[in-house]
RNA sequence: GGCAGCGUAGCUCAGCUGGUAAGAGCGCCGGAUUCAUAACCCGGAGGUCGGCGGUUCAAGUCCGCCCGCUGCUACCA
């Protein structure tokens, strides 16, 4: 056999400086199924996740909490790794940045930038506003006519000096521009592609990478008066969790560069511009891609504390159930736009695609077998045209999901999935084997036996976006459990006759909304 | 301001390099049916394809202008 292609999958690591919101369950949800997906594909699949827990915004959080940063931490991290068990994110790893081994990661790759020349010590100077703790450009403010000079919030900002070590980041920009046009799939979706190649034509100007305000971060190694930027300190975290800084590790060498980032697309450059050329300079290749997914709203606003509409995903899940989550979240939002919810939304989609389409199908058919049949599995006899052409359709689902799923169309590849379950609905209506009862019984188990091949196709398929339903769903069709990976799709796999059926239940429940009491 | 993109049925959106009489899902109306989770199936209503002008035998699909919306335009992440 020869051995699998090694595939490495991250999704940015979350800031845990509040719980987490359906954006870092939808990012997991997302990647969850992208791995899940691969592994079922073939594939050995190395799936991260994490959190980044440096940097001065933890601190303040902290501070007006009147705990410490690491208080902080203990109380928010478990949250997110809860998120992660509740929805059942198959990750093999958990980084989290506070370790031991991302520190000593995060020096290493700075001590191959600094012995590449890359990281020089200068200072760091610009307009500071105290009161919104943030540096502008001079194009950003404007002087007052008493000559007070205020940033774009109105506040009065001041000259500042601090020492900084800086990247080279300016020399990497030819190198960046001709990456991105040799490799045209690095940034996805193409919108984010084009926002970044038109930034760094614009021109890289060297980036500051240490801090002296504050110290809770990385310390720079030999200068402790200095804490790493965050986001040296952040990427670090892909190529931490495989072993570096040793690049003869084991998980290292197996699954760097990584194949994915998934990512939200206000982070793009730092894993499109930055990421890339700190990697260069660590004299290591960069990621094949970064993919921005959009950002989810609720009834279509934005979710924020001060609208008071931030939807917590374990709400979600006990309210609807995990996989009808999932489900709704891949479906109906397109992987790489922004998406929006609602109950009314949610519901819809639980009952028209789920509970209508294909659990009703699969109960409609297998209760069949059961009450007609024994619950064995029949022998189709003689297939017609239309058999012909269903199980066709079946089978093509599997090359359409692949093609979806090369550029992470992870709503396009459920739109096939589900395009059979409508077709197969028909097919069964058009076929009415409850009518063939009593005039060709034959016929009935034929007719029978394609719609339960096209329920375990799909309910094959369907794992890497519902993990727990696909599993009743197989095992509805007794699918041995060795025998649910993608190899089996079409015809290689096709259900046996004389299978015996376990006893049909309901996978899908209709949502019915609770009485309420007025 | 500059660059990029978007504006197609009530809602969410497909419509690639211009060419059968403009599509899907949901919702709505009607019908059929009872194998099934009051589901499924069939049919129907509903659109000046943002506006104006142009190129062409032919434009939602190309060009120009206008209106509206969104993103990017670096060091909070």
């Amino acid at each position: 056999m020869p051995a699998k292609p090694p595939f490495y999958i991250t999704t940015a690591i979350a800031y845990p400086n509040g719980v987490p919101h359906m954006g870092h369950a939808y990012e997991a949800i997302a990647s969850d199924c992208i791995a899940r997906f691969m592994r079922l594909d073939g594939y050995d699949v190395r799936f991260l996740t994490g959190t980044d827990e440096h940097g001065i915004k933890m601190l303040q959080t902290a501070q007006k909490a009147g705990v410490s940063a690491v208080e902080l931490l203990e109380r928010n991290v478990p949250r997110f790794q809860a998120m992660i068990e509740t929805f059942n994110i198959s990750v093999d790893d958990f980084i989290r940045t506070t370790q031991e081994r991302h520190h000593k990661a995060s020096k290493a790759i700075w001590d191959k930038m600094l012995a590449r020349g890359d990281i020089y010590k200068s200072t760091y100077s610009g307009w500071y506003s105290i009161r919104d703790e943030a540096y502008y450009a001079e194009s950003e403010t404007t002087l007052n006519p008493d000559g007070v000079r205020l940033g774009p919030q109105g506040t009065p900002v001041e000259w500042v000096e601090e020492e900084s070590y800086f990247f080279r980041l300016s020399s990497y920009q030819d190198r960046l521009l001709a990456f991105y046009k040799e490799n045209p799939g690095f940034i996805m979706p193409e919108a984010r592609r084009n926002e970044v190649m038109s930034f760094v034509a614009g021109g890289l100007q060297d980036l500051s990478i240490s801090r002296t305000t504050f110290d809770w971060g990385i310390t720079v190694p030999d200068d402790p008066k200095h804490i790493m930027y965050v986001w040296v300190d952040a990427l670090t975290n892909y190529i931490t969790a495989l072993g570096y800084p040793d690049e003869n590790a084991e998980l290292f060498t197996r699954f760097w560069p990584a194949n994915l980032h998934v990512i939200g697309k206000d982070i793009i450059r730092f894993h499109a511009v930055y990421w890339p050329a700190f990697l260069w300079s660590a004299g290591l290749e960069p990621p094949r891609r970064v993919f921005g997914h959009g950002f989810l709203f609720n009834r279509g606003e934005k979710m924020s504390k001060s609208v008071g509409n931030v939807v917590d995903p374990f709400d979600l899940a006990a309210t609807y159930g995990v996989d009808a989550i999932r489900y709704f979240f891949l479906r109906e939002v397109s992987f790489g736009q922004d998406g929006s919810y609602s109950h009314e939304a949610i519901v819809a989609r639980m009952n028209a695609d789920l509970a209508n389409d294909l659990g009703n199908l699969a109960q409609r058919s297998l209760s069949m077998i059961a009450k007609n049949l024994d619950g064995v599995v029949p022998q189709p006899g003689p297939l017609s045209p239309e058999d012909e052409a269903m199980l066709a359709l079946a089978d093509s689902m599997a090359e359409k999901s692949r093609e979806a799923m090369q550029s992470q169309a992870i709503h396009q590849y459920l739109n096939a999935v589900w395009a059979v379950v409508a077709e197969a609905n028909r097919y069964f209506a058009a076929a009415a084997p409850w009518a063939l009862r009593k005039t060709d019984p034959a016929r009935m188990g034929t007719v029978l036996w394609v719609t339960a091949e096209v329920i375990r196709q799909v309910g094959i398929l369907v794992q890497p976006v519902m993990p727990e339903s696909a599993v009743k769903l197989l095992d509805l069709v007794s699918v041995p459990e060795d025998a649910r990976g993608f190899e089996q799709l079409g015809p290689a796999g096709r259900l046996p006759a004389g299978r015996n059926l376990p006893a049909p239940q309901g996978v899908f429940p209709r949502y019915v909304e609770p009485e309420t009491a007025e």
